[in-house]
DNA sequence: TCTACTGTTTGATCTGAATCAAGGAAGATC
DNA sequence: GATCTTCCTTGATTCAGATCAAACAGTAGA
């Protein structure tokens, strides 16, 4: 048994077998056949990234792209002066990076322990620029990832702070339930958030006091529990709609 | 002469010739060759859309997509009471539409009269999926969408008003300067705002009377100058980028 | 068990931008 | 050239959320 279990180790760490991929379907990857996958696979490395580590820079060069196979991560951009917007929330199965670019115009930072499939960006800008299925699926993803920063706007531009926490509690339900496997669309009633309360605000264009004040009042009027720091409870998910001012 | 010009303009109107298209450069139509473009062109029409014509509405399917040939076009979307929030301007060159899905989740509305290059979406998108060149520019397009995006979700999450107006300026500034033509990166000192007050407001996240107060003192201090209530010219770009908190 | 530390909540006060409210200027229409 | 109409500016006041300030959990170490 534990020589079998090296084994898988060891295959897991330099990427031979991409089938074993526990996001092998909702990545990218699911575009590619068995020997594209291995071509691929060729390319890149699987790496832990302990949480708060920074794998992008913002204004760096863009070096490496990366699929998320376990963890959650931020997608960042800052003033000089030190005012940070969280510009995205990403989770397993997807896509980080800038490919086709220069420059990476935001941050990249684990939020929790996380598990990654990196690649050079000049490797995989090649390779994607010869499998047309695999663009096409990135394609794809950018496209809803746009969806996200304009809906996000939206709420940055026009909706009050109890608007701008009720919509954020029912995106993280949502796509907390979408934990890769395909079509499972199920809406979290009790999740732990993957953000504390000043990345909350940092998402949010507010400020932690702000946060913790509205996120008091929901619970004072019975719309959402909180057992715990990080452990959210929606009891009442018409009302929170309600209050989303759900376009 | 006479008929000379009439056939040219049956020409364009059926986009029998889109060698003679003034963005023909500039568009995702770059990326075919003479050939393709002309079997893409027999799917395509072109239209022209007035002032305040809402071509697409959000929520509604999104059955049309386009190429601006000319004019300046918004994307919004807004809260059901009323709320509106512009999530990007699109100038001559750009895409309009959202391949790939079946609804659109916000609206396309032209701010001037504009003249696309208009085609049904399903036949775009089959036509896109076979031309990968094609699906390359849009990817390319999309990602430098997205990053416009983000940068702005830091503007309406962080920015000062005064902040959020320089950088507007700034931004139209290069825009309206990058016309077409390749790689003409000038920036112009002197243009017309393609956004009356309202929509520059819609644009930032500000009301009508922020927004006119801070261009006053702008002109009060010197650093622009209003000609009349369309025109800007900037006096000392230095001091603006400075007021925009540049990341 | 005490202490230190980190993240969170709650209260008091302040302020930047919103809202409310007139006016003013430049076209368009008659 | 008078009267709308539309868009813009400016002033007075209000208010949602920021800032300032303190206290309160958990948790980790010593």
């Amino acid at each position: 048994m534990r020589v079998a279990s090296l084994v898988a180790n060891v295959y897991r760490r330099t990427m031979k077998d991409c089938s074993l991929c526990v996001v092998r379907n909702s990545a990218i990857c699911a575009a590619l056949s068995h020997d594209e996958l291995s071509a691929l696979s060729q390319l890149g490395r699987k790496q832990h990234v302990a949480r708060g580590q920074t794998l992008v820079w913002e204004g760096d060069d863009a070096i490496i792209v990366a699929n998320v196979i376990s963890g959650i991560l931020k997608v960042s951009m800052s003033i000089a002066d030190g005012r940070e917007q969280i510009v995205g929330v990403v989770f397993p199965g997807d896509f980080i990076g800038r490919p086709f670019g220069q420059k990476s115009p935001y941050s990249v930072t684990a939020l929790s322990g996380a598990e990654l499939c990196i690649f050079s960006r000049s490797n995989f800008d090649t390779f994607a620029r010869s499998h047309p299925a695999l663009e096409h699926k990135l394609l794809q993803r950018t496209l809803q990832e746009l969806d996200r920063a304009r809906e996000w706007m939206l709420l940055l531009g026009k909706k009050t702070a109890t608007e701008r926490i009720a919509t954020l509690l029912l995106e993280m339900s949502s796509r907390m339930g979408a934990t890769g496997c395909s079509i499972e669309e199920n809406e979290l009633n009790e999740f732990a958030l993957p953000l504390d309360r000043q990345q909350m605000g940092d998402v949010l264009g507010l400020t932690i006091e702000t946060v913790s004040r509205q996120l008091s009042r929901l619970k004072a009027d019975g719309v959402i529990g909180l057992p715990d720091r990080r452990m959210v409870s929606i009891q009442d998910r018409r009302r929170l709609q309600d209050l989303s001012a759900a376009a």
